[in-house]
This record gives C-alpha cells, sequence and structure tokens, in this order.
DNA sequence: CGGATTTGACCGGCGC
DNA sequence: GCGCCGGTCAAATCCG
C-alpha cells in the first residue's frame, strides 16, 4: 500500500519541476488554492477486463521530448529522458513559440482508461512504431478545455499503461471525490481478480 | 436522439 | 521531393 506514498514523490516531481499536474492529488477535500485542484482518481470501467493486482505510478515531466521510445525513463525527479533527443520536435506552428508541457504516466494497470475524474473523448487512435499496442487520443471535453491525453501500453512491459498529459486544465473537476485515500481504496479494490486476459 | 467511439483519410514535420 | 511517421479530422457507427 505505499501507492500512497508513490504517489506523493510522484506530486514531489510535480512540485520540483513547478508544474501544475492536470490534477492534483490531495487528501483534503478542495483547498482549492489552484483552479485546477482536482483529483486523480482510478475507477474500473471495464470490469470485464482483468485488474491490476498493484498500481505502480511514477510521472516524469516531458518538454518536447517524445514518449513513443519504448524505453522512457519515468524516475519521477525531473530529470531528462536519456534518449538524447535533444531535437526534441515540439510539434509547433509558425511563430508558436509556446511549448506544451506534457506529462507521462506510467501506471501499473489492466485497464488502459485510467479515469482521472475529467471527461475524455477519444479522438484518434494510431499504432506506433516499436509498440505493438497502439496510442489512443483524448481531449477534454469541457468547452474551451484543450487539455489532451495519450493513453499507451507498452510493448516490453504490458502490464503498464503510459498516460501522458498534455496542457492544463481550464475548470474545476466535475466529478466528485472525496479523498486520495479513497481512491486508494479502489486502487486497493483493484486487486486481482484471477481472470486475466492475457 | 445526443453524445461518444471507431476508423480511414488527411496533414505536416522530418530524414533520407 | 518523397515517403515515413505521429497526430488530427470527420463521417459513419455505436450505445445509453
Amino acid at each position: 500500500m505505499n501507492a500512497l506514498s508513490d504517489c506523493s514523490s510522484l506530486m514531489d516531481s510535480f512540485a520540483f519541476s513547478g508544474y501544475q499536474p492536470p490534477f492534483h492529488l490531495s487528501s483534503s477535500s478542495s483547498s482549492s488554492s489552484h483552479p485546477y485542484s482536482n483529483f486523480l482518481s482510478f475507477d474500473d470501467h471495464h470490469p470485464s477486463l482483468g485488474l491490476a493486482s498493484d498500481v505502480d505510478v511514477s510521472a516524469h515531466q516531458i518538454t518536447g521530448a517524445d514518449v513513443e521510445e519504448s524505453n522512457v525513463v519515468f524516475d519521477g525527479k525531473g530529470s531528462e529522458v536519456g534518449n538524447g533527443n535533444q531535437g526534441a520536435k515540439s510539434r509547433k506552428k509558425k511563430g508558436e513559440k509556446a511549448k506544451k508541457q506534457r506529462y507521462a504516466f506510467q501506471t501499473r494497470s489492466q485497464v488502459d482508461i485510467l479515469d482521472d475524474g475529467y471527461r475524455w473523448r477519444k479522438y484518434g487512435q494510431k499504432a506506433v512504431k516499436n509498440n505493438k499496442f497502439p496510442r489512443s487520443y483524448y481531449r477534454c471535453t469541457y468547452q474551451g478545455c484543450g487539455v489532451k491525453k495519450q493513453v499507451q501500453r507498452l510493448t516490453k512491459d504490458e502490464g503498464v499503461v503510459v498516460t501522458t498529459y498534455e496542457g492544463i486544465h481550464s475548470h474545476i473537476i466535475q466529478k466528485s471525490t472525496d479523498d486520495f485515500e479513497h481512491i486508494l481504496s479502489q486502487l486497493h479494490i483493484l486487486g486481482n481478480n484471477g481472470s486475466t486476459p492475457f
């Protein structure tokens, strides 16, 4: 049950980088000193699928770096991803210099969709090279909120799902979530039911 | 019936 | 310039 500590270090990495994560891991209800204080919740919307016995969460800030490399390192310390892609091809329009902040989350779970409390609309799915699993593209459905996220399962470890957030939510979370411990209990509930499809 | 998902087409950047 | 590749669009389809 040290998922909590894991997530704490996760938030540490956020604080370290000074980036406001797309959600807020907190045990207080809504001490929203930030307009983006939200919760991360892991709901299982796919009871038919097998459930992970444990959930390991780590995060890494990605600024222009790409995640498609299969050997992405998530150390949660804000250090660079050792891929030597200084060429960081951040997809920017002409004259656009604002590099979008992206955060990748690595979670060990059998379910691809981790409900973080926001409403996402899937707008694309693409097979990426070097990965046997497709990458899914989601966008926040809240009007005016252009936050996007990508979800991809690792080829190496099919039990690991990488969720990459891009942008900052311009609104408050809509889903009611109590506290993170409650979420953790959900994670705990995720204990395997012995029906892993793999 | 309305909103979300699916899925192939399309687009733009980059490397050769 | 061309083709590969990742990201997005959008029409069709699905689903509650």
